[in-house]
This record gives structure tokens, C-alpha cells and sequence, in this order.
DNA sequence: CTTGCGCGAATTGTCGGAGTAATACAGACG
DNA sequence: CGTCTGTATTACTCCGACAATTCGCGCAAG
């Protein structure tokens, strides 16, 4: 491959960044989702050449099929002999991913995806905050209180700021106890980063969010289950508001 | 290959069940997965040795590397140079995937983890059925309808019927048109899958599921959100009530 | 003319081996 | 006692070949 680079300049995909501590199978990998998730490929039927396509990567043969291998598992492809592999219809998708989440949002956000996941938002977050003021230990109202504190010390305009605030919220799912909500809390938290980051692109946040965050860790702490899932339902539907608003202005 | 046989009996590993369908590196994702979800290897540090462990199972490395990706696209396990791929902590694994589902009840199910998939259910379900009742087109209470008769016609205690209740339960989902609630319709129907079936194998169900859907259908083809919300609550604390029964009976 | 069967080609699947890169660990050094 | 460097181990990448599967086409039989 050594004199290959003078004939072809077919450096057009971008040379994957291996850069960011992933092996290069996980830079394919991230871009091929990015393409797949983003809409540039499409969920009809692509990706044929197996060989031929790795080559225009520049990544050997293996790498690719390793690449390939976690599409699959993600369900973003499925793979058949002689019939190619091929893009699964949006249905089949893993939306939930954080590998997957994190490919949706790395291009332009679709806002109506968005919406879908403050959807998701509003009908796990308030019950969850219930589940957690039933069976909060003295460690989850500690960890709460030390998120709530970083969010006052930093604003959401810091990512130190976001940062806490996702580490709030992962906090009042790890009090449920429950892993299939706390399995959740990265989707969710994956969530919250992005639209976060979404609103704040578009202009300075409106309103201070930390009243909103200390209700519901008042509520938690204190057990008082009807409060924190009441506090949490306003928590989330102002923020959809507000994602809403800056979408809108 | 073909004359290691003789000298190695080394078939406690079961060879890997290929007929499925599923290629080569597929069963031996399946085979990792159950053993790490099932518990047998544990969240601690294993899997040390990737070519060694590529001849204990019998398949080529490829074929082995192939495999360790899709458990690490589920957030199974991570691998690192110089330290061998580890198995990750519980909390880090995707619990929602479909595949690790389908793991996690290979084996006897862990009561707790259902528990907290029913946990899951009541929280998503009603809200979704709330949302259907807003959003349902023809298309969706036809959909109801016919998974409902579906029901009717066979038991639960055929796979059919079966698969009716989790047409049922997909066709609200689908009714939100929320792309979200959708792909967690892939891990709520195997949850409703495999405690249904696990439900059923402990002795025969005691109640009828039939009017709980019916008013569940009928709330959501009328459009009463309300209505909706309340019976799917119903159906999914009853359908707890008789897990719980069958466990302690 | 229609239908069924089998052969061939294209594509993914599997294999084994060689060389590279990264890093945990230990030992030397300040 | 802390820091640095070297080394050994491990996963990562690449390569080329062969096997398995299956879709499509042509041929033959009805």
C-alpha cells in the first residue's frame, strides 16, 4: 500500500481520525453510522463490496467487517451472503444506543427526533424521580446534592456545568434501583447532553434552571414520592419549552 | 483441523450451534453473552488470551474477534491493549438491547431483573397508551383489532397467541409515532415475551387477558387518553400481580 | 408456452499467519 | 521515595486464500 497514495487521491471519505483513542475499526465504524444515521446512505440497500469498500477506506478488509460487525449489533445493517449488506429500515434501528444517539447528533439534529426524545424524557424522568424519592439512600441525596452543587457552581454555559447537570439526572435513575431504568439513564443522559448543547448553541439559556433542580432533589431527599415525580414533570417540560422557543426563534 | 479431535476432547464448550441460521461468529457472540449475562464469567477481568481462546471455542481468531466486537457494541465487555478484554460492570451494559435480553433469559431469569423489566413496563406502557389514544390513525386501532381477534382465536398458551399479545403491545407503541418509544417496543415486546412465557411455564394462567386488552383498545380507538392510561396501567399491574403469584405459588 | 431443476458466478464467511502499535509492569536511576 | 525508561505481553491491523451460501440464468421436461 506503500506506492498505492501516488495513483489514487481518493481521499475524498476523509481519512478516519484514529485520533480519538478508538481503534481505527471504531473511527470506521463511527463514520459509517454517522452516514447510515444521518440519512446519507439510506435504508434501502447499500454498501455492496465488501473489499472494493474497505479499499476506498483505506482500512484493510478485516477492519471494515469488524466495523460492520457492530453496525449489526446495533441493528443499523444486516449482513447476507451474496445479497450484500444492507441498511434495516429505521424501525429495526437501535435508537437507544449511545453509540447510536451520539451518531444522530453529530450532524444537524432532527428536530423531530428531538422532540421524540424529550417525549421519552417526560414519561421516564417523573416516574423515575418517584421510584427515587421511595428508595433514595443517603448516598443518592449525597450525590444529588453534590451535582446540584457543581451546576451552581458552574453554569450550563461550561461543560463542566452540563457535565453535573447529566450527572443529576443520572443520579435520581441510579436511586431507582431498578437496571432496566438505569440502563436507560445513558440513552437519557445522552439525551439531555445534546439537547442541552442544542439549546445553548442557539442563544443563552432564558431561565436559571437550578430552582427546578433543587425542587426535585428537595423532594427526593425528603421521600416525598408525588413532589419529586411533580417537580421533575415541570423540570422536563420547561426544558422542552424552551427547546422548543430557541428552535422556533 | 480435522485431526485435532482425536487428541483434544475439548467439547465442554458445546459446539457452537450453527444451524440457527445465525453464521459462525454469531453463535459464538450468543455463547460469550449468555456466559457473561448469565453470570458464569462475571463483571470482573477475563477473556485473557485472544488466540487461546479462539482454539478452546474451536474457531478462528477472526471469527472470535468478530464476535468480542458485538459484545463490545453492546457494552458488554471492553478490550485494551496489554490488559486483555475485561468484562464491564453491570451498569454499563446495555441492558435494553434485544440481544442481551434474549441472553439474560436464556438461562433461569434473575427475578429481580424481571421485576424491574415489569418496573419498565409500567412506566412506558400507560404513558404510550395515553399518546396512542392522541395519535392513533385507522391504520393503528386496525392493527389493535386484528392482533386482539389474534388473541382471542388462540390462547396464550400457544406461541401464537403469544405473538399476538406482542403485536398488541407493539401496536401501541407504534400508535405514539415516536421514534423513541418505538425502538424500546424491541426490548418492552421481548420483556413481554419472556415473562409472559415465564408466566406461563410455571402453571396455567389464571385469568383471562382478554377484557384488559379489549379496554385498552377500545380507550385508545375512541380516543380517551385518560381512559387509555388507565387501562394500561391495570393490564400491566395485573400481569405483575400473576408473575409475582406463579414465583412465590 | 410454462414450469421445474441444476449449474455457475458473485458475495460474504472463515481461516491462519505475520507484522505493528500500544501499554502495563518492573527495574534502573535520580 | 518518586520518576523514568525498557521490555514483554497483548490486542490491532493487514494479507491472501479457500469455503459456504444463494441468487440468477439457461436448459430441459411437461
Amino acid at each position: 500500500m506503500e506506492d498505492s497514495e501516488g495513483s489514487i487521491e481518493l481521499d475524498l471519505v476523509a481519512a478516519p481520525a484514529r485520533s480519538s483513542g478508538r481503534r481505527l475499526r471504531g473511527a470506521v465504524a463511527q463514520q459509517l453510522g454517522i452516514a447510515i444515521v444521518g440519512g446519507a446512505i439510506g435504508p434501502g440497500e447499500r454498501l455492496t463490496g465488501e473489499i472494493e469498500h474497505a479499499a476506498l477506506l483505506e482500512v484493510s478488509r478485516s477492519a471494515y467487517r469488524e466495523a460492520v460487525q457492530v453496525l449489526a449489533a446495533k441493528g443499523l445493517v444486516e449482513s447476507r451472503t451474496k445479497a450484500g449488506t444492507r441498511v434495516l429500515p429505521r424501525s429495526r434501528w437501535n435508537l437507544l444506543d449511545p453509540d447510536v444517539l451520539a451518531w444522530a447528533f453529530a450532524g444537524e439534529p432532527d428536530p423531530g427526533f428531538t422532540q421524540d426524545l424529550f417525549e421519552l424524557r417526560a414519561v421516564v424522568e417523573p416516574a423515575a424521580a418517584r421510584l427515587a424519592a421511595i428508595r433514595r439512600t443517603a448516598e443518592d441525596v449525597a450525590a444529588l446534592h453534590a451535582a446540584l452543587h457543581r451546576m451552581r457552581r458552574h453554569t450550563l454555559a461550561t461543560e463542566a456545568g452540563r457535565a453535573a447537570d447529566r450527572a443529576f439526572h443520572d443520579a435520581v435513575l441510579q436511586a431507582t434501583r431498578n437496571d432496566a431504568l438505569i440502563s436507560l439513564s445513558a440513552s437519557i443522559g445522552a439525551a439531555v447532553k445534546w439537547t442541552t448543547q442544542y439549546k445553548q448553541r442557539l442563544r443563552a439559556l432564558p431561565r436559571d434552571p437550578i430552582p427546578d433542580h433543587a425542587r426535585v432533589s428537595d423532594a427526593i431527599a425528603a421521600g416525598d414520592a408525588a413532589a419529586a415525580e411533580a417537580a421533575m414533570r415541570a423540570l422536563v417540560e420547561l426544558a422542552l419549552e424552551d427547546t422548543r422557543r430557541s428552535r422556533e426563534a
